[in-house]
DNA sequence: ACGGGCATGTAACCAGTTACATGATTAT
DNA sequence: ATAATCATGTAACTGGTTACATGCCCGT
C-alpha cells in the first residue's frame, strides 16, 4: 500500500482534495496510515502525469483554492487490478507489544500508564468504526464485514486491556473473565 | 521502532549474531517485522560505534565463521529509556483490509480466496504466539501478558474470517455465533 | 548438479518524513 | 493576540529495500 495506491482508494470513492484525502486517511477508518503532505502532493502529480487522475481548481469563498483530483477509468481499473493481485497482507508494528515484553523493566506504574493509553486510543478506533459502519460509503454488506473484522480485533485487544489493568492494581483478584493458567491460543 | 532499537530488544534476551537476530524477529514473535540484511548489518556496526554493543567473532565447524552481538550495560539502559519514553504506538498497515472495502469490485471467488490465505497467516501467527508463551524467554507473568493479548486480536481474526467464508459460500444461513443487523461494536 | 541454509557485507535506489515557505479565515 | 483549520507545495534528509558479491556445507 503506497501513497499513490492509497490516493487512488479515497478518489475511487468520490473526488477529493489533497488535504481531503489526508483527512479521509486519517479520520475515516481506524488503522490507515495518516500521510503527509509532503508525500501525498507529489504522489498527486504523478498520479495526473500517469492519467490516473485528472485534475481541477474549485474556488472557494473564505478558505484558499483546491484542487480537486477525480480518478480516470484508467484510475480505477489498475487500482483494483493492482489490489486484486497484492498479496493480503496485514502488518502490525507496534511499540506497545514491545513495551509489553519489557514490563518488568519499565516497572508496573509506567506499565499501568502505557496500558491506560493504550486501551483508550483502542476505544477510539473502535468509535472510528462504529462511524464508519454507520456511514453511507461502500455497500451495507462491505461496511458490515470491515466493521465485523476490526472490531472484532479491537474489542479484544480493549477486553485484554482492562483485564490486565485490573490486575495490576489488585494482584489477588482473578477476574471472571479471563482463565489463569496455561494461555489458550483457540484459533 | 527503528532498526537499532530491534536489535538491542534481541540482544537484550541474549547474545545473537545478525543472522540470529534476524530470525528471532522473524520467527519468534508474530506482528514484529522482518528486516533485511542491508539495514541490519549496518546497524549493528553503530551499535557497536556508539558503545550499545560490543562484538566477538565465533568461529564453527562445517558452517561460516559468526559476529555475535553482546549489548552493553550502556545499550540496556538505552534501549529501556528509549522504550520507556516512547508513545505506545500499535499501528496496523493492512492490504487485505483495503481488499474487504473493495471486495465487490474483487468479486466473490477472489474474495473468499484472499479471506483464506489471510485466515491460514492469521492461524501461523496463533501457532507462533503459542510457541512464544511455551518457551522460556521472559518471565511467565510476560509471557502470559503477552501471549492474551496477541491471542485475543489473532483469535477473534479468525473467528470472523470463518464466518465471513462461511457465510460466502452458502450465503442463506445465518452463522449460530454471530449476529446479524447492525454492527455491534462493544468496546 | 542444484537448491537451501548458514554467514556477512556493500552500493544503488526509493519511498517516505520533517522542516520550511506562504497565506487567508475563523474561533477563543 | 493566538491558535486552529483550510490549502498547496518544495528541499533536505533519513531509513529503509533490492540487488549484488562471496563462499562453504549438507541433503537429495
Amino acid at each position: 500500500m503506497n501513497i499513490k495506491q492509497l490516493c487512488l482508494a479515497v478518489l475511487h470513492v468520490g473526488d477529493a482534495s489533497g488535504y481531503e484525502i489526508r483527512k479521509a486517511l486519517a479520520d475515516d477508518l481506524a488503522s490507515f496510515q495518516e500521510v503527509s503532505f509532503g508525500a501525498l502532493y507529489p504522489a498527486l502529480r504523478k498520479l495526473v502525469e500517469e492519467g490516473l487522475a485528472t485534475s481541477r481548481t474549485v474556488s472557494q469563498t473564505g478558505v484558499p483554492d483546491k484542487k480537486v483530483y477525480e480518478i480516470t477509468e484508467l484510475g480505477r481499473s489498475q487500482f483494483i487490478k493492482t489490489l486484486s493481485d497484492a498479496p493480503a497482507t496485514h502488518q502490525v508494528r507496534s511499540t506497545f507489544i514491545m513495551q509489553l515484553l519489557f514490563a518488568e523493566e519499565l516497572g508496573p506504574e509506567r506499565l499501568r500508564d502505557i496500558m491506560l493509553e493504550r486501551l483508550t486510543e483502542f476505544e477510539n478506533e473502535l468509535e472510528k468504526v462504529a462511524a464508519f459502519a454507520a456511514s453511507d460509503c461502500f455497500s451495507l454488506e462491505t461496511r458490515e464485514r470491515v466493521s465485523r473484522f476490526c472490531c472484532g480485533a479491537l474489542s479484544a485487544h480493549c477486553q485484554t486491556l482492562r483485564n490486565e489493568i485490573a490486575e495490576l492494581e489488585s494482584p489477588n483478584d482473578t477476574p471472571n473473565n479471563r482463565t489463569s493458567g496455561p494461555v489458550q491460543c483457540a484459533g
